[in-house]
DNA sequence: AAGTGGACCTGCTAGC
DNA sequence: TGCTAGCAGGTCCACT
């Protein structure tokens, strides 16, 4: 499900609700992607303080440590007062006093661990790889131009890798990449200096809009109050396979890159 | 170092 | 109607 804007959203709908709140008991379902790390019962009676995001990584700050906790493919959080009980796609419930945080993962390719600070542990390894923000006022043409030099992959997997830029997953990748006008297998070094800027400036548009716009729902995604996002109606091109470009009239392609899809206005969009 | 492909897991949908 | 193949918002890891 979630790049970095239904995170965002994720984030914004909970995280002034959740700080201060005493953790009274932790759930856990099926195992998710990694384990927890940490005994749940360490957990309980500790505060939860700042919400934050890194990519599409969220760091929930405790007493002692926190915990890291990213989506995966189909998470979900909700956060509520009157938490039903769990269902078969519920693994992680952190139950406090104000309500529950629940995530709700039918693939189980999220996770929550336990890591004794952001930048220790577990999360840092996590972490530690991950390329700026797309925010970050360092992010510029002339880093992004920098960092693609001598890389030959195809410039929409070296948006996606994340150790460039995080937060671009498959939709936004291949939004941004047709807001710059840039086909999608390109190999990374042979974008110039201009196009760099173009694309890192498109990268920010485009995540900023989807943001403002609640994120994309496919299927699962909600934010942590249920509400489900609205980008998907102003996809330009993901999903959009055989339909007629909105700005020039060509079929939009799908094209398969590193097992994942790839769609592009091949009249719009070119080497 | 950089590139590639497989792995993880479940659910939905299109097509026969 | 029922089965199956293919596809899905991510990213880590092993291997060349």
């Amino acid at each position: 499900m979630p790049e970095l804007p239904e995170v965002e959203r994720t984030l914004l709908s909970f995280a002034e609700r959740i700080r201060g709140a005493r953790i009274t008991a932790v759930r856990l379902g099926k195992p998710l992607r990694w384990p927890l790390g940490c005994d749940p019962q360490q957990l309980v009676s500790q505060t939860v303080g700042e919400v934050t995001r890194r990519g599409k990584y969220l760091w929930l700050a405790l007493d002692s440590g926190g915990l890291l906790l990213h989506l995966g493919m189909s998470g979900s959080l909700a956060f509520n007062a009157g938490a039903a009980p769990p269902g078969p796609h519920d693994h992680f419930d952190l139950v406090t006093a104000r309500g529950t945080l629940r995530l709700t993962d039918p693939r189980r390719f999220g996770a929550v661990v336990w890591s004794p600070a952001a930048d220790a542990g577990p999360a840092a390894r996590l972490l530690g790889g991950l390329g700026l923000e797309p925010f970050d006022p360092a992010f510029d043409g002339d880093y992004l131009h920098a960092r693609l030099k001598g890389r030959k992959v195809a410039i929409k997997q070296a948006l996606l890798g994340g150790a460039i830029v995080v937060g671009a997953g498959n939709i936004y990748a291949c939004e941004a990449l047709f807001e710059a006008g840039i086909d999608p297998r390109t190999a990374s070094c042979r974008i110039s200096r201009p196009r760099a800027a173009k694309l890192a400036e498109a990268v920010r548009a485009t995540l900023l809009r989807a943001i403002e716009h609640g994120g994309s729902t496919l299927r699962n995604y909600r934010d942590a109050d249920g509400k489900p996002g609205g980008f998907q109606l102003l996809a330009q091109v993901y999903g959009h396979e055989g339909e007629r470009c909105r700005r020039c009239g060509t079929p939009i392609r799908r094209i398969v890159q590193g097992q994942r899809s790839t769609f592009f206005c091949p009249g719009c969009q070119r080497r």
